[in-house]
This record gives C-alpha cells, sequence and structure tokens, in this order.
DNA sequence: ATGACTGGCCCTGCCAGA
C-alpha cells in the first residue's frame, strides 16, 4: 500500500500535475494540502474519474486539506478535537478499508507560525497541542495509522540546506521541534528517517532566490507510523522530479510505502 | 553582495506562504 502526501499549493493551479501523478504512480492514498479554494471549484469529478474517492475540507483562498483513496473512506472526522471556532481548514482524517485490513490515515496542513511576534505563532503552538492530543488517542487504538502532511516544522539541522538560516524561524525554533519530538514520543515513527539518515533529503525548496537550482531546501512534509503502520514499512519516496517541471508547488509528493 | 516567487482575492496592490 504506497500513502502519499502532497502539498499542491493550490488543487486548481495543480491539477493537470496531479491527474498526471495519480496516473503514473497511482498511489493507494494522496493526502493534500493548501488546496487554497473551497468545495464548490474543488475538481472532484475529475480526480473520481481517475480512480479515486474524495474526502475534502476547503476554504475560501487559504488552506484546505483533501483524501484521496482508490479504496472507500470511512469514518471520515473533519478538523482536529479541541477546535471549536477555529475555522481554518487543515486536517481531515479517515479509515481506509482495504481487502487486506484497514489503515487510519489523517491529511495534515500545520500552521506556519511566521511572523514571530504575531498570533500566528501561538496559533501554530495549540494546533500542536491540539494535535498531540488526538494522536495519543488515537494510539489507543493500536491500528496502523499514518499521520501524513505539510507539518512546517524542521526536525533537525540534517533537514535543512542552511540550517544557519533558519534559526529564529517559527519551523526550526527550539520550541517548535520539542512539540514536534513530543509526538514522536507518544510512539510514532518519521518513516523517511526510518529508512533514510542522510542529509539533504529535501521536499521543500522555495519559489525565490533560485532555491531549488542551488538545492536550498527543507524537509518539511511528513508521514508519521504507528508502531502497527511501521512494522509494515517498506520505504519512501521523494518524488523530487515534480519540483524540475513548469509551474511546479512549492512541495514536492513524498510516498510511503506498506506491506500489504 | 543582494535579491531574486507564486497564488488568491475585496481585481489590484496586498496578504500569505516558508
Amino acid at each position: 500500500m504506497r500513502i502519499t502526501t502532497w502539498n499542491v499549493n493550490s488543487i486548481r493551479q495543480r491539477q493537470a500535475h496531479l491527474l498526471d501523478f495519480l496516473k503514473e504512480h497511482a498511489p493507494d492514498v494522496v493526502c493534500l494540502q493548501e488546496l487554497k479554494t473551497t468545495l464548490d471549484a474543488f475538481p472532484k469529478s475529475e480526480i473520481e474519474d481517475a480512480g479515486y474517492n474524495v474526502a475534502a475540507v476547503g476554504q475560501k483562498g487559504f488552506n484546505g486539506v483533501a483524501l484521496l483513496s482508490k479504496h472507500p473512506i470511512e469514518d471520515v472526522r473533519e478538523g482536529l478535537p479541541g477546535n471549536d471556532g477555529d475555522v481554518q481548514a487543515r486536517y481531515v482524517e479517515g479509515v481506509i478499508a482495504t481487502g487486506s485490513g484497514v489503515v487510519r490515515v489523517a491529511s495534515i496542513y500545520l500552521p506556519n507560525g511566521n511572523p514571530l511576534g504575531s498570533e500566528k505563532y501561538p496559533y501554530k503552538l495549540a494546533f500542536m497541542e491540539r494535535l498531540i492530543a488526538h494522536a495519543r488517542d488515537l494510539m489507543r487504538l493500536e491500528e496502523p495509522l499514518v499521520l501524513a502532511g505539510d507539518y512546517n516544522v524542521i526536525p533537525e539541522p540534517r533537514d535543512a540546506a542552511d540550517p544557519a538560516a533558519w534559526e529564529g524561524d517559527a519551523l526550526f525554533l527550539p520550541q517548535t521541534r520539542a512539540k514536534f519530538r513530543e509526538l514522536l514520543a507518544l510512539g510514532l515513527t518519521d518513516a523517511l528517517r526510518a529508512c533514510d539518515e542522510a542529509a539533504g533529503r529535501y521536499t521543500f525548496w522555495d519559489y525565490q532566490a533560485g532555491a531549488w537550482q542551488r538545492d536550498k531546501g527543507i524537509r518539511i512534509d511528513h508521514h508519521l507510523l504507528s508502531p502497527q503502520a511501521a512494522d509494515r514499512l517498506e520505504g519512501v519516496t521523494i518524488h523530487k522530479q515534480e519540483r524540475a517541471k513548469e509551474k511546479p508547488s512549492d512541495h514536492v509528493p513524498v510516498t510511503v510505502r506498506l506491506k500489504a
């Protein structure tokens, strides 16, 4: 079973790339972030025609997350518990029912948190607290669980081409990284790091300053696996070539492979 | 050395992203 996460930076701008990707790679599940649209302009029928079921949460202009699945999507949750009054579309979760069992998958668009000093950083930390609390509950189910998405967290210096440039940034602050480690401490596995300890495994390159051409990337798109999912981990692929296409997202797709 | 982009929206500079 293959589960891809991809911050597409506008589903309308990236629709052709997405459909190409689905055709070429045919992942079982795709977790999308930054749809940047309400659902009336979401290309649901085009994605369904490609063979996928859809569970999506939209928002005008910003955020927006979706689960696409070749298998039925059950038990859909929109938003994290404890976020009453939070209108930002940043979380959707569902149970994927395959012939050989179920996997619970979440598509997460964690807040960026910049600029510091604004209300955005406390919002990021509060969102992470809610995610930790919910993940703790999900871990009690002792089932295969994949928490995938754009975490807006650079976990370690080796996850940035130029770590010094990110000092003091909401993506790399010690407090941000500590909260990410709290998630891992629940017993979740960072899938890429379980397979590959190398530096230079990036998933995002800024549009500005020739970041792509100079490989000034960061790794911020992650799959976190429960033990029952980690037991089945076969590998992780970063689809780096997507960034070299015309009109790319600034993030590339990342796919985790689990044994059937 | 510095700065370099892209997308959506209130349709046009501005906010947001990372």
